[in-house]
DNA sequence: CATTAATGTATACAGTGTAAACATAAAACA
DNA sequence: TGTTTTATGTTTACACTGTATACATTAATG
């Protein structure tokens, strides 16, 4: 006979218990020094414990990334309805809450892009998110296609150009060379508003 | 008595055979599988050794990454030097040595913008040739701003544009997820030649 | 040639991921 | 209900890691 709430027995759900703790602390400090054993003493359990529930401490690192994506895919949701049927809004938007749940959790974002895991079907879950991410990307620029703002081409290659730029952007910010390298304070909200809208002109119609 | 060739006695130049096989053994396998004793091994010293040369692990991956650094301010200069006077072109060839030293050495590239080294002066060489790599950039820049090819604006502005879209480009293809996302064969030349142009033209004057 | 500093080695230790054997409690079934 | 099976957790063990310390050797210096 099940639960009405769908627990496990001995701790509740202690596979979720484990990757919330692991998120935390691999934001804690940085995701070379995240260590399993710390993970489950966190939780409270033995440090063999997360085995019985992630098949080794990549497939844990995978599962936070995973919630990684997932949450950049709701934050794609958000931005093209905050903005019905302006795509260009849209993107802006989107480069904006990509670019700010980077800097809340750099370490999980260099965790997703960071070539620490394999991009291959090992982690089918981690590689659906991804692809339902980029999804999100797709949609804005098709749309804007249609509306005929955004000039005609292949959409993919459309998608990558806008998300390349983002993406350096973002992946430079988190990794925390620019204050060094530039000569005046970083204003985020002004450089990503900067590189959107030059993303933007390369991607008008005519 | 110093010798003509200005080696230290016991091994030649071990701080220099050690990061060169710390370099092999990095791209050989992935940077968080990289170690001190395995490196020592390969050179054929105790894995004591090399804490005569570097403080610590760390201070020897900011030894690989400066000279990472280092070689891509050359590809930059050589950019400069293929097509003289033409700003625009000297761009397009940046981004094409950027993102194929990039993928000669993925491992590295990893390490100088993973976010794992500290980008405060704990390492001032690797500080040094990160902001010499900059300027490379920016010189290109201003060129074109002063030939009138390229719009007037903030130099270190515009210079972060560009970079983030190659960066990201760079980036994604490394960290190899993109096959797995696009639906066609990623042809690294063509993505390239593409997201140059799109930035090339969010940059011109008028 | 004696001294000193630079460089290399041997040993030791705490922390890591993970395999194997064992323990317990929930679920499934008789 | 009582027994068996399976899922989950613990204990122990091991190889490997970075690195501190004490010692050895050799080059440079006087």
């Amino acid at each position: 006979m099940k639960q009405s709430t769908a627990k496990p027995y001995h701790h509740g759900d202690l596979h979720q218990e484990i990757l919330c703790a692991a998120s935390e602390l691999l934001e804690d400090n940085n995701i070379s020094s995240l260590s399993l054993r710390a993970v489950a003493k966190k939780v409270g359990v033995s440090h063999t414990a997360p085995y019985r529930h992630f098949k080794d401490k990549e497939s844990l690192l995978a599962g936070i990334a995973a919630l990684g994506y997932d949450e950049l895919s709701v934050q794609l949701t958000q931005a093209v309805e905050s903005y019905p049927d302006d795509p260009s809004k849209q993107l802006q938007e989107a480069g904006h809450r990509y670019v700010q749940l980077a800097l809340k959790c750099p370490q999980c974002t260099q965790l997703m892009f960071g070539g620490i895991l394999p991009c291959d079907d090992t982690y089918p879950e981690l590689k659906a998110s991804g692809d339902m991410a980029f999804d999100g990307l797709k949609t804005i620029i098709e749309e804007g296609q249609a509306c005929g703002i955004f000039k005609k081409g292949d959409l993919e290659l459309l998608a990558l150009s806008v998300w390349s730029g983002i993406h350096g952007l973002t992946l430079l910010l988190i990794g925390g060379s620019l204050p060094d390298i530039l000569s005046v304070p970083v204003d985020t909200r002004l450089l990503t508003t900067a590189i959107t809208t030059n993303l933007l002109e390369g991607l008008k119609a005519n």
